[in-house]
DNA sequence: CGGCTTTTGTAAGAATATTACGAATAATGC
DNA sequence: GCATTATTCGTAATATTCTTACAAAAGCCG
């Protein structure tokens, strides 16, 4: 499954380096992307205005075997959600274009993140967490959020979870942990100088650290197990949108992991802290 | 475009409905959909042990116009990922399968939305929100995070926004609201007790109501303005995790619509923001 | 067991795609 | 500017793939 991005892109791209039949099938192509592919071979080379092994050979140059296999892969990717070649909002998008990019975005993030999966790190964090005496989510900013999505998740399992956005709490927590202690991390860039302060303190107890950042980062080299999220996203001149969804699905991940590490019998204890918020909700009608 | 869900779950689903030869057509692309879409109609046959008409009579009982025609919704459902019928996590599941599984759930999820965004109540929550003199995110539980999120985007607008997850906060908060505040319930049920107090107490203020919850909900009727997030999701045996990643999205989105608003002249403002956590981080080496 | 319906395969036919080849067009050299 | 060559393109034949019509087989009920 050799997975090109996005063959309408790769069309787009070669555009000017086509002669002038493919260019009049690719102009064809491009216009009514899903058409294309319901055409037969003859509809489609008498809507562009060649004749049928024009289109036949097109689609050969752009790696197909032949014309249904190009429609196959014409389908695939625009299966994949990710229609438009441009990817970023611009100024000129509008109500009924933005969403959609921002959606397909999202969805694409968490479609990369799940062909390359860190199950080995994955594995190691759920056991960590779930002998855990004690976790600790500590993100800032919007990773800070995320913290917070966590610990709703994790004080499920028995295990006392304990979440602090205030960086100055989150050292003289850290300061004072000790074996059976679990730091999980969260952050983006892997660079945010008072988390890894805090990171270096907790290096000094006999508490151990997993984090859910970025490869090779200054927090990841000083984490016991971490959990690799390369999300490419222009943080620079936007805000982090996608990277903090695959971290939230991650933490699912982790979450589910120790419920299936639990096994069976905890489903009980599941199930009470869901009855315990009935009464605080209105009977569906 | 008629939307149908997965097509493996499809044929999965009326597996048991199925006559003799059918079924083995229907068992043969279970086993190796991908392989099925590059198969020709006589291949594909052979290799279920029926001859060519069974394959077609089979595509057309379950709505394609033939054998192509069948080949490519094949091949547009297991582009968009869902490759799994069964979606819920197991306990008989393994690393290897449980986080692909969410994963998948979680993309699902955010392709289902996009088909159907509230294109107007997104656009009309984005001139509320451009035009409030404050802003309040509220939720609770998980939603509370979902707010803090929003909370670390929407403040970059020059907009005062605040968030509690305190009840008793946002009722007084609720209390005191004037023209211009705008308050922005979060919540996945709609039915939170203590939620839709708070929003009966602004109700009868001049300020008005935003919310992001599921359409029809008593929160909803309470709203001058409802995003219908309608994300099917077991929410009584699981906890709620893929409606918090639309809502998260949904808030981009309006987020994004926010600054499309205040126009180009604005994104210096935006750079003044990211620079000024410059400093808190290690440099990429 | 015999007539009925349903299911399935055979074989012919129709539609579709591919290839080979030659004509047209453009490019290059003199 | 003309001849030569290379590239591009379309026609027509061929091969492949799909669909339909029909009849045989299998299952069902009296």
């Amino acid at each position: 499954m050799t997975s090109e991005p996005n063959l309408l892109a790769v069309i787009q791209r070669q555009l000017s380096e086509l002669n002038k039949s493919e260019s009049k099938v690719a102009h064809a192509i491009l216009n009514a992307p899903e058409e294309a592919t319901r055409l037969s071979i003859a509809s489609l080379a008498s809507a562009a205005g060649v004749s049928e092994p024009s289109v036949n050979r097109f689609c050969k140059r752009f790696g197909a075997t032949g014309f249904p296999d190009f429609k196959l892969q014409l389908a695939t990717s625009l299966a994949s959600g990710v229609r438009y070649v441009s990817r970023a909002v611009e100024f000129s998008d509008d109500i009924n274009t933005f969403p959609v990019k921002l959606f397909n975005n999202a969805i694409t993030a968490l479609m990369t993140a799940k062909e390359d999966l860190p199950l080995k790190a994955i594995a190691r964090a759920v056991d960590q967490i779930a002998q855990a005496r004690r976790v600790y989510f500590f993100g800032l900013g919007t990773s800070a959020a995320v913290a917070r999505d966590a610990e709703h998740k994790f004080f499920r399992f028995n295990v006392p979870v304990f979440t602090h956005e205030d960086p100055l709490m989150q050292r003289m927590l850290a300061a004072s942990a000790g074996v059976g202690d679990l730091f999980f991390f969260i952050s983006h860039t892997g660079r945010t100088k008072v988390l890894i302060e805090t990171a270096d303190i907790v290096r000094q107890t006999e508490a151990s650290i997993v984090s859910l950042t970025a490869e090779g980062s200054p927090l990841a080299q000083k984490s016991h197990c971490c959990i690799n999220v390369t999300v490419e996203e222009d943080t620079e001149q936007y805000l982090p949108m996608t990277s903090r969804l695959v971290q939230l699905v991650i933490l699912d991940v982790l979450a589910a992991g120790v419920t299936l590490r639990r096994g069976e019998g905890f489903t009980p204890h599941l199930a009470r802290i869901k009855d315990s918020l009935k009464d605080t909700r209105f009977p569906t009608s």
